[in-house]
DNA sequence: CGATCGCTTGATTCATGTCAAGCTAGGTGG
DNA sequence: CCACCTAGCTTGACATGAATCAAGCGATCG
């Protein structure tokens, strides 16, 4: 707790312009002008804490999230007190699209480590966009972008054997992590078995299964939360992504119904 | 096919201040000075029919479809050949936003039987909307709608065994039917049983066994594709929805670990 | 009238869930 | 500092729901 003032001092200073986020968050392709009236209506929160609630399924929406570093995992629960997890949002991803419609948030968002987001009051933001064409482009795209990766998730989960699964998932963790310029061969899960399992449609057993048997295999190494991808390719293979090599010769066209 | 001129005159009077689906598409909320320039750029083609592709996977984005009437399937296909169909699209909905982060369609979209759209090119859709806010807030309502609805199918798909996945899967198809004004009791799939099991992660044996054996328990009546729902809150217990004297008294919160 | 396609039904198999037990790391109190 | 406790994870044994395999039915179409 003693460097929890310093931390929040350096976080009100951390503007968008000089996010190291800001090719993948909101402000990517906005003109310089444009970013100040954008930073203008963000506000950086200091660091949310494991277990920490953003917001709750249920509550009204007013502001979107969008992370700075840590993880936020989001989840819909059912009447019956079913969860399911629809996401771990990383670095640069933006929280809360799916509560504009109803002015509700659907899903419950809980921080899963020590993490930082900023917080963007939503009719400010609608409200700017609609003087500003890139910030409102950027938005379609985002949500876009989180309509493709549901769609994934959706393949995922209704086609996909377990091993496919956890392989997959990992994959894209990797993918993620690089792309925030972090490893792709080696980073930690802020998740448990028990919310990957959730996630992936599984059970707890058959995450930590899999995880053994990739481990054996010599595809990965795994201790604890810390992952080290030993064979991409491998992985490749189970998560039926083919590897660019093999695409080429695999590929065909026209062949539905 | 001798009809087919009667349509299209038909089609191309009808606009969107006069069509039965305002309330549910893009001019919901739209004044009528806003509602002409979008009509303007809104071209209403003939009806396409079953069988016929709307837009292909890896083909770039022109235009965003919004369905009239009719029913349009969506699927993503990976690289080994195999289709998970995303969305079943009734009157009123629009497809294609999912290609907007890359500018390149995910998903084919298929017709399902004889249905008329409206077809919207996306960069004048864009350009209106950054002058028109009202039609910039009905996009962004339209998109977040889009990603609940994906997290509502996650939640059948990861946690929902087969009778609550097809039970959910008509209780879903009747609301939707009655918001549109048709029966909620009684409606013709437009899907086959294939594409059911597709998009429920299912079997078609699977499915085609609930089907009987909810028509042997009195729940539906099932007549090749004509469906006649029999009991909805045996339906909605079964589908892991409580009814709304239930609901009271299950209610619980702040249940998670 | 025969062929085909979509669907249903039954028998069997198999993947994954469930149950149960044990392990390990990290935390807590004596 | 050690012994215990707990939570999270792993592993094994077993049960089961749904997939697969196989056969037959019925409507539609040429």
């Amino acid at each position: 707790m003693s460097n929890n003032n310093v931390m929040r001092i350096q976080d009100l200073k951390q503007a968008c312009k000089s996010c190291s986020l800001r090719d993948l968050c909101l402000p990517l392709g906005i003109s310089p002008n444009d970013l100040e009236l954008l930073e203008n209506i963000i506000s950086r929160k200091r660091p949310v804490h494991r277990g920490d609630v953003l917001y709750q399924a249920g509550h009204p929406l007013s502001c979107l999230f969008a992370v700075r570093a840590g993880c936020i995992k989001t989840f819909i629960i059912t009447d019956d007190g079913e969860e399911q997890i629809t996401g771990f949002h990383l670095p640069g991803e933006l929280l809360g699209l799916d509560a504009i419609i109803h002015d509700v948030h659907p899903c419950t968002a809980v921080a899963l480590e020590t993490t930082s987001v900023c917080e963007i009051p939503f009719d400010q933001l609608e409200e700017l966009a609609s003087h500003t064409p890139s910030l409102q482009h950027q938005l379609f795209r985002i949500m876009s972008r989180e309509l493709q990766s549901d769609e994934q998730l959706m393949l995922l989960l209704g086609k996909r054997a377990s091993d496919a699964r956890v392989a997959a998932f990992l994959l894209n963790l990797s993918d993620r992590f690089g792309q925030r310029g972090f490893s792709r061969r080696e980073f930690n899960l802020s998740m448990s078995r028990i919310d990957i399992s959730n996630y992936l449609g599984l059970a707890v057993e058959t995450v930590s299964r899999m995880f053994s048997r990739f481990q054996t295999d010599g595809l990965v190494e795994i201790d604890r939360r810390l992952v080290t991808i030993l064979d991409v390719d491998a992985l490749q293979e189970i998560a039926g992504i083919r590897t660019p090599n093999d695409q080429q010769s695999m590929r065909q066209s026209d062949t539905h119904s």
